[in-house]
DNA sequence: TACTCATGTAATAATTTTATTACAGGTGTA
DNA sequence: TACACCTGTAATAAAATTATTACATGAGTA
């Protein structure tokens, strides 16, 4: 993964500028898990964590996959993508070109 | 700058997880500026422009001082602090230790 | 069948963030 | 004095994010 975009670089920030989904990267780093393990793991109710979770698969930071359990159940199974990313004045100044500052609503 | 807290973390890229935030980082990494003129240049408000220089200031980005010009006018000139993280799942779990979920509100 | 545990989403409420408007004070210059 | 340009903040409005509640579906098990 790579940041090549200030739009992008964005993205990653605000899926991360939360701590429920600092602690679901935490989590997931250690451990895959599945919806609703997770949930009961972090002690939040499973509509709130869909949307966290969507927030870190749109910034392609986590990545889930539907897995059949020996008990036939299916489960979406959660895992952290690698991703190692810097952060510093000059590089934020590059990609600042490429950064949407109004957001423009976007057409059909 | 180190990142020693989840918390202090998670200050760092909420500060930074607004486009005119990363433009302001941008634009104070090729010039330090002062307000009024930082205003005109990102094209918003002072009040607002405030806010995020604050923001910014608090996760210890930025930071002002002030100058009296040769005009003998007050000017509050703001530069970028060095700084450079890096990101990638293992840093923050281990910093997710140190990671408050609940925002509590503080007593007196 | 009833219960448990998995999936998911729609609708709404609460809270936080972002943005605007309206002030007020200070200094130098025409 | 009036104007221009600097500082700053209080009050409010608008928008986005976060959180909750209520549903609905499917599969295995008692």
């Amino acid at each position: 993964m790579s940041i090549n975009s200030g739009d992008y670089l964005l993205k990653v920030l605000d899926s991360l500028s939360n701590p429920y989904r600092l602690k679901i990267i935490s989590i997931l780093y250690e451990e895959r898990k599945y919806v609703s393990q997770l949930a009961r793991e972090l002690g939040i109710s499973r509509p709130l964590l869909y949307l966290h979770l969507q927030r870190l698969e749109e910034a392609n930071l986590i990545k889930g996959d539907y897995e059949v359990s020996e008990k036939g159940k299916t489960m979406k199974y959660f895992e952290v993508n690698s991703f190692n990313l810097t952060l510093n004045p000059e590089l934020i100044n590059i990609l600042a070109n490429s950064l949407t500052l109004k957001k423009q609503k976007e057409k059909d």
